[in-house]
DNA sequence: TTGTATGCGTTATCAT
DNA sequence: ATGATAACGCATACAA
């Protein structure tokens, strides 16, 4: 490995030199002087250590993001939003699967802790993440649901039960009498939200709710709904993800079921995605590239003194052809 | 932060032996002192800090993974297992988006230098990735396809040349005239060896072979698609990768031909998406657990000395319905 | 068995 | 403007 020392011998000059050209300070360098420095780097192929740099610094320009599957295309999408941003500002983005697994959740985290994030960005699979240890390394934490009062972390989603209310409205303006609601399982994070929902747009209009749970994830979402159809089915399906809405396209397509002349159905994501499906899907649209930027914001712009905040955005309905809008 | 030096006060003894509990080694403590010291961690919630191991130790315990789309379910696919294996090897695995874009590869390969990762695997967007400096920091690379002779790089792949002529081959076998090939850009690795694959195997048969590129995008070659399919179609459209093959799918609904009746169509990465498209998608299955498996251990278990090798792996045919089998 | 001291590569303070 | 040097937190060779 080239070192600052190496640099520093071949310039004739010191690594205290060698520093303040890599990071234009904090003392000014003589051109010359910079000159030489630049030309030894580049013959030598000089990479600073982001080690010892962070290890020196106190910060190590990355942020981690706990995702419960990056297969699902909607926290894929905020994958590749959050790196696009954090590269932007010259962070290294780590993300962290934990496989819909609380324990996993958790491993990803302490090794965070260890790698000295930035910050955190978390999608928990728990509706009550318990976040040991992230407050005792005072690393900052934005988690892309509600949280429960008095938490640490900031929060930064749309309102669930707001999108879900819009959900279903929208299904029974279509004049569907019978509605399904797919949802995760029980205890995860916007389930209970999507419940709520889902009741308030459905109060006192003679119309029958519901509610179905799966893994979120299309196969499990499939064989859910493959059952659910067989039997007194449903005339539209709301699901509280896109992923499962995949699972229910699929199963109604099995199931010689038209969508959505048989089957309506609904996604709770938006991603890009529904817009090739067959037929294209019907979706909440969450606003992945806000999420994107102000978690960012949150994590690299706060100053150290101001507390966890809870940030509402706004989310969107978007009418393709699986609702029967089209 | 709690350090080291806080948990051996408090345990009454020395940081050494606060690195030897935590090491299990190279020195063995006493029973009693260990458990003083792991109750005083405990308390503390202490955490290794990962940087200054790493910085004293050589090594990060990390392999970095450049792929280009992320939000492709072939590479989240590779992401997922290869992040699988490296937690099962107590490594963090660290994943950069290239967006296609070859610069965008090199910045993240630089990153992943100056991050000291112990290994990294690549899928360039370049048919002849340069590689610009990994050798000389001395990190080993492993290329999940070919790569040019002399190259630095290891390289774990399929053959895509056979892997081609086998999914040709098939659609020959199901009496096709007309196949399309759908490949991405024309330097993009692997163009090259579908293209003789399918020849090789059309050779002598009367076939006629068609081939357009398009982004590895299912939006872009829906786009391609379209247009193809609105002039003179082929009968069957072999894609090199899944991604294409959704768009086609989707293209052919769109334009309301019936999958396979109409217009076969074959994908060329086996993904588990391919399970649940409408209809399934028939296709060349890559060997992805190994691919990740065998990755992790040319990166990790390689002794210094020996040099970059080229390692093969068998593809297979999965026969679904969009071919016509089922 | 355990403590002391040095080094890992960088940054930044204090001299010069 | 630049050089010497002390941290940063941990691992480990060397002492005891």
């Amino acid at each position: 490995m080239v070192t600052a020392r190496d640099v520093a011998e071949r310039a004739g000059t010191s690594t205290a030199v060698v520093s303040y050209v890599f990071n234009n300070g904090p003392r000014p360098v003589a051109p010359k002087t910079r000159q030489r420095v630049l030309d030894a780097a580049a013959e030598l192929q000089y990479r600073p250590n982001a080690l010892a740099r962070a290890l020196s610094a106190g910060r190590t320009f990355s942020i981690g993001i706990v995702v419960p599957h990056i297969r699902n295309p909607y926290f894929a999408a905020l994958a590749e939003q959050l790196e696009a941003g954090t590269r932007a500002r010259n962070h290294l983005l780590l993300i962290g699967d934990s496989g819909g697994d609380s324990a996993q959740e958790q491993s990803h985290l302490t090794s965070f802790i260890e790698r000295q994030v930035d910050g955190i960005v978390l999608v928990s699979v728990r509706s009550q993440p318990e976040l040991v240890g992230l407050d005792t390394a005072g690393i900052p934490v934005v988690a892309l649901h509600r949280m429960p009062g008095g938490s640490r972390a900031s929060s930064l989603a749309i309102d669930s039960v707001a999108a879900a209310a819009t959900a279903a409205g929208h299904l029974v303006s279509h004049g569907y009498r019978s509605i399904g609601v797919l949802t995760g399982p029980i205890d995860s994070p916007g389930t209970e939200e999507h419940l709520i929902g889902v009741a308030e747009a459905t109060r006192g209009q003679r119309v029958k709710v519901e509610h179905r749970t799966s893994e979120i994830s299309r196969y499990h979402a499939t064989e859910v709904t493959s059952s659910w159809l067989a039997n007194e089915r449903p005339r539209a399906i709301y699901c509280a993800t896109d992923e499962q809405a995949f699972g229910v396209l699929f199963a109604a397509w099995r199931a010689g079921l038209s969508v959505p002349d048989d089957l309506a159905v609904l996604g709770g994501d938006g991603t890009a995605e529904c817009a090739v499906t067959i037929p294209p899907l019907s979706a909440i649209q969450r606003p992945v590239p806000q999420l994107a930027t102000r978690s960012i914001e949150l994590l690299l712009d706060a100053s150290p003194g101001d507390g966890p905040v809870t940030i509402t955005l706004p989310h969107e309905l978007v009418r393709r052809e699986s609702c029967g809008c089209i």
